[in-house]
RNA sequence: GUGAGCAUAGCUCAGUUGGUUAGAGCACCUGGUUGUGGCCCAGGAGGCCAUGGGUUCAAAUCCCAUUGCUCACCCCA
């Protein structure tokens, strides 16, 4: 038997109204927001990847999904959206149309990872991106739209968490000063914080050794080596939160692992999931546009993982949909009637009703079966008798009650199913 | 890439210290008088016990390998 590829996942039918349900809030409250959607490629030219994302990151180094296609281009699947989005803005000089550009997307994302809770090869995100402003109110903004989604979903065991990683200088200068603190420790690192040190040092601060995390107790913190105007920035982001009443922490080890953040970086996180916990993620990137060949316009965005989100959902069963239901179900008493029957219900479709038939030549109560499996509210019966006087049953399903109806009296049977 | 656990019907799971035709519940199908659902009752179908090898008179059960799944690490959504 051949099987879904590891790591993906078949969305089957039972699941749908989940994903449907959180696509329309999501939708709707980007809308209200004033975002737009953008559909980009599900792959793209692999330097856009390498060059978006940088190298040295995990996604970049070890997770995507690239291929030479047959003309000999190397391509990735995409591993996120942002630098798509990028390139699509930058291509078609979305900036000479307006001057704030606010997208919102839900697509798949590829990456090579080994599954687990809460994790997939692919996976789907929603999520948004601003373009042409360094307002710090819509560093908020991102973290309230997320949040709201959240929120309408029914989760409760949230906390958000942000930090601000500054701009590169002062960034650069705070590095020196880790450097300087941790020098004296640096046998007592893992050895994985050990490479960090000379790599990127910062993500030391996302070790979750205990030993690690002993040394860094009292190390000196970004934050509090911020220049004034990162420091300002951050002031106004937090007090856009409060404003809107979003409970948040500072968390100063909020380092994130691409390398194009700048300012705000924040997560949501959700406590009823396992420990893939990160809901959401993202933050400002002021250079990558410039990065990327564009001009030079700063940007600030996040991405939500669907799955984990659904997940969240579910263990905290704060999702229910209903019950689905059919308007008519037409079961057919006499095979030779059947002709007549499959007209009828295509008539009734036609005017807009949910209409099943039995196209199994089953036995009159194997239908009636299906008809209450189907939660039919009506059942429209076909027989001999009714037909010869050229009537039909209309059988209420809910209260049993059944009527005769004229048998090409569509406008009677609708409006009886609807309930006037 | 590293580690641990699991693998029996469509689903959730039983299956004794290895012992004869491998079980239950749910779901599915057919009936319970000639043309009427739910509840109930009766019956039916459905398993190479993940795959391959080994130990044994005898393997779903013990051993080894392979594959797959799950969870965790790394990292991330």
């Amino acid at each position: 038997m051949i099987k879904a590829v590891t790591g993906t996942k078949d969305i089957l039918p039972a699941d749908i109204p989940y994903w449907r349900h959180l696509e329309n809030i999501v939708t709707a409250t980007m809308t209200r927001f004033n975002y737009k959607e953008i559909r980009t490629p599900v792959f793209e030219d692999t330097s856009l990847f390498a060059r978006g994302i940088g190298e040295s990151t995990d996604i970049v180094s070890k997770e995507m999904y690239t291929f030479i296609d047959r003309g000999g281009a190397s391509l990735t699947l995409k591993p996120e959206m942002t630098a798509g989005v990028v390139r699509a803005f930058v291509e078609h000089s979305l900036d000479k149309k307006q001057s704030l550009n606010k997208l919102f997307y839900i697509s798949p994302m590829f990456r090579q990872e080994r599954p687990q809770a809460g994790r997939f090869r692919q996976f789907h995100q929603f999520g948004a991106e601003a373009l042409g402003s360094n307002d710090p109110l819509l560093d908020a903004e991102m973290i309230i739209i997320a949040y709201d989604i959240f929120v309408q979903l029914g989760l409760k065991n949230l906390s958000v968490k942000i930090n601000s990683l500054g701009v590169p200088e002062s960034r650069e200068k705070y590095k020196k000063i880790l450097r300087e603190f941790l020098l004296p420790h640096f046998e007592q690192l893992t050895n994985e914080s050990k490479k960090r040190f000379d790599t990127n040092i910062l993500r030391i601060f996302d070790s979750k050794e205990g030993q690690d995390q002993k040394i860094l107790v009292n190390a000196p913190l970004l934050i509090e080596h911020l220049d004034n105007e990162s420091l300002e920035h951050f002031e106004k982001v937090k007090s856009a939160l409060l404003s809107s009443n979003i409970p948040f922490e500072i968390d100063p080890k909020l380092v994130r692992g691409l390398d194009y953040y700048t300012h705000t970086t924040f997560e949501v996180v959700s406590g009823s999931v396992g420990s893939q916990s990160a809901l959401c993620g993202g933050g400002r990137y002021n250079l990558l546009v410039k990065e990327l060949g564009g001009p030079d316009i700063p940007g600030v965005g996040f991405a939500s993982g669907i799955e984990r989100v659904l997940l969240a959902c579910e263990n905290e069963k704060s999702l229910q949909t209903s019950a689905d239901q059919i308007d008519i179900y037409l079961v057919t008493i006499e095979k030779n009637l059947s002709s007549f029957a499959y007209k009828t219900a295509v008539e009734l479709r036609r005017k807009g009703s949910l209409v099943e038939m039995d196209y199994l030549s089953r036995s009159v109560k194997a239908q009636m079966r299906e008809a209450n499996k189907f939660n039919a509210k009506y059942v429209l019966m076909i027989g001999g008798d009714e037909f010869a006087k050229g009537v039909l049953l209309l059988k209420n399903m809910s209260s049993g009650e059944q009527m005769e109806i004229m048998k090409e009296d569509f406008d009677k049977i609708l409006s009886t199913v609807k309930g006037k």
